[in-house]
DNA sequence: ATCAGATAGTGGGATATACAACAAAATAAT
DNA sequence: ATTATTTTGTTGTATATCCCACTATCTGAT
């Protein structure tokens, strides 16, 4: 009969489609829980052919919302690295040997804090894999998940949380940190100059100031490229840290300083 | 000649192999920087057979540590929660809408906490959607995670981390949440009787047991299959409860046990 | 040096996915 | 109601991946 005529009312807020967005909604909610779906999958969950799936990721991907991949998707990269290019990968060796030097300081037994960065989780890797029976406290996210599912017990810190670092910060984190005493921190920086180290983002620099604060022994680990190079917010002193973990031994106004302060410069093993 | 004996010495501490490991050892620390990596990428990468790459991703996966596809692998979902089977898979749409559903309770510039669970996963899915604007607290990282993304400002409890669960719990938890007022918590549940809710994991009931004194209105979120069930720790009495947010209404003793402790039941809509 | 175990490569058949063109169905517009 | 447009499903073929068994190579130990 006519009954056609009672539809839903769409016509109001605009020429919109529904199946087909609210699909894409799915997918791209999806992603942000899991790094990567299947279309098999997604065929499974939707009912619809797999090739409505695919021209939905298609879509989607010609958007830069996803990765493509053969036979499904991913979320597109979270933190934006830099391309697995020869640089891009010849810098995560030299960090991952700087994390495993730093790693290698820590002794059974010890209670340490450890920065968020990009650096400090190449340590916490190390860590973990050395299995090395300690204590951590860190503010960071990816730290805590990657010792997590080594040897040492894992605290994290309170605090706003900051997707685009995953990391939390604020006022909370810091009364945190400062209920604790440990044996050792270990933080990054932005920068490091004659006048001490940096930090970019603004709330991590009260962070590094906390744990500096609250350490017996107070490491710095950074990479040789950023020797010279000035963040917008001052950690310290050069005098607050007591060695610093490098790829490369720094030179000329940097290493007089450091040798002025009476920083240690520990100087990652090559490969 | 025979000076072969003098190799490289790779293998720091002991008996272990070195080309396999360190392969796997790279393909990890690609998907730590990228979400998925495609089998015919690693096999240009390593100039080995893809048949080679193919065991090497099996093997990991079979340890956990990534999530295979067809065609790659993709880091496991940070924080990986019991793993999504075929069954999970299909409960994901039931808890998906009673996500949705208790979503749609809170209005904006309301505090809450969100407890730690797949179903409260789903919630701050909706939630970030919503784009609802309120202040969350919670102990949960992929809750934190899932909420970093949208609107809602997050707040991460600290504690000890638990990676099975990728939830902090501990006295320090159970202090941080004792310091907050919130409008609103919200829980999931192992079991849910006519005694109240109960829950398998050691740590959560407590964590359970503090957001719902902390808070004016009090929400447990749960899956009709988990009727019935009881789980190691009681969380609280019907009575602590103001509603339960389901996908199918109860009924028999439990419907009467909640109808006699005055406890609003709220059935997320269909499909 | 020889041998045993582990590791990597090769080939073939089975399966899954990609891509393109077209047909069917649903929806919007007239 | 009819048409136009969009969306989805289907079919067929090409390509990629998977899986299995087997062979070749490497490594370490006796």
């Amino acid at each position: 009969m006519a009954q056609a005529k009672t539809r839903l009312k769409m016509a109001e807020n605009g020429r919109e489609r529904l199946k087909k967005r609210e699909r894409r909604r799915l997918i791209l909610l999806e992603l942000k829980l899991r790094p990567h779906v299947r279309i098999s999958e997604l065929v499974r969950q939707f009912n619809v052919s797999a090739e409505t799936v695919r021209r939905d990721l298609d879509a989607l991907a010609d958007d830069g919302l996803i990765d493509r991949a053969h036979g499904g998707a991913s979320a597109p990269a979270q933190g934006h690295y830099p391309s697995l290019d020869e640089r891009a990968n010849a810098r995560i060796a030299e960090r991952e040997r700087i994390g495993r030097r730093a790693a290698g300081l820590v002794q059974d037994g010890e209670t340490l804090m450890i920065d968020s960065g990009s650096t400090t989780i190449q340590m916490a890797r190390a860590l973990a894999w050395l299995g090395t029976q300690c204590t951590v406290i860190t503010n960071s996210i990816p730290v805590a998940m990657t010792i997590g599912h080594g040897a040492p017990e894992v605290i994290l810190c309170p605090g706003e949380y900051l997707p685009a670092e995953s990391a939390t910060v604020g006022t909370e984190t810091l009364e945190f940190l400062e209920r604790f005493n440990v044996d050792r921190c270990v933080i990054g920086a932005s920068g490091l100059t004659a006048s001490g180290p940096s930090e970019t983002v603004r709330g991590f620099a009260a962070v590094k100031r906390v744990m500096l604060q609250r350490a017996t022994n107070r490491h710095l680990l950074i990479d040789s490229q950023k020797f010279g190079h000035k963040g917008l917010a001052n950690v310290g002193e050069l005098a607050d840290l007591q060695s610093v973990v490098v790829d490369a031994k720094p030179k000329g106004d940097l290493l007089s300083a450091l040798d002025g302060a009476d920083v240690d410069i520990l100087v990652a093993d090559p490969a």
